[in-house]
DNA sequence: TTAAAATCAGAGTGAAATAGTAGGAATTAA
DNA sequence: TTAATTCCTACTATTTCACTCTGATTTTAA
């Protein structure tokens, strides 16, 4: 029941980008070194996130990538979704297709499933990369004092 | 964000069991040709799940498994747990250690696997065996009228 | 007593996924 | 023109996954 690094870099990453949003883009490498992330891995997270319109590139010298749309718009689930693909504990309850099962566990685990699935959908839906940020805030409130 | 077959397959053995319970042990290669899991495969979780406590072996001819505690009082997250480990969607919200983490996501996407890792437990944690065999029931009844 | 039916234990294996690493082309600001 | 940057694609070492197999032990039943 684990995210691949692909998700959790990739949340990072975008809430990195939350961070500054607002101030012109912002280059890969300095998302990296802020994250602690490989440089080179990162850009091929940030080429699925492009691809997925969760962000806009801006290339050459100065450039970097900046988020398509505002961090009150942009959920965990929509970055989750890019980068692992869609949710779905067990292949035939996935968001997207409808997979064929065979006959035994038409009704009963699958039904499990789903409701797990719906679960993790349900959280990762409500958490907007904007909640993230006022919640950083309130965190660096609670240090300052 | 996918289970292993080893939680996939074993929620079916377990409420294959849990359909069977009272009615004395149920060998293992009946289960994996209802359940169409391979034996030999379904011998490793079945270890796991013994030594879990959650269920009780009977050696030797007409020999077999049954559950250790009844259907109620097992639910989808102790089977889970134990063939898949704590719940932990990012090894740094696992269940059980507290392990370190570098102060970048100290706070923050941090927080949202915490509240990932709540949901599917809590999930989990609200269905037992005894609710499967009801909605079995109850489908089977669907199917009849 | 013996044969068959089971669990128990542990080792081996091929394929796929994971988590990077790398090189060079294209683009743009200064 | 040069340096900074994204874009694209291929490569690779390691680990995990999903079995597969062999043989030992235990127990029932004929």
């Amino acid at each position: 029941m684990r995210l691949s690094t692909r998700g959790h870099y990739g949340l990072k990453a975008m809430f990195d980008l939350a961070l500054h949003y607002g101030a012109g883009p912002v280059s890969l490498k300095s998302v990296a070194e802020r994250q602690n992330i490989s440089g080179y891995y990162l850009e091929q997270l940030m080429a699925a996130l492009r691809k997925g319109g969760l962000v806009k590139s801006v290339r050459g010298a100065q450039g970097g990538y900046v988020l398509a749309r505002p961090p009150d718009e942009i959920n965990v689930g929509d970055v989750i979704r890019i980068l692992e693909g869609p949710i779905a504990p067990v292949e035939c309850v996935s968001e997207l297709k409808v997979a064929e099962c065979d006959q035994a566990d038409r009704c009963i685990t699958r039904t499990v499933w789903e409701k797990v699935r719906d679960g993790i959908a349900r959280v990762m839906d409500s958490i907007s990369l904007a909640d993230m940020c006022r919640e950083e805030e309130r965190c660096r409130q609670g240090r300052k004092s």
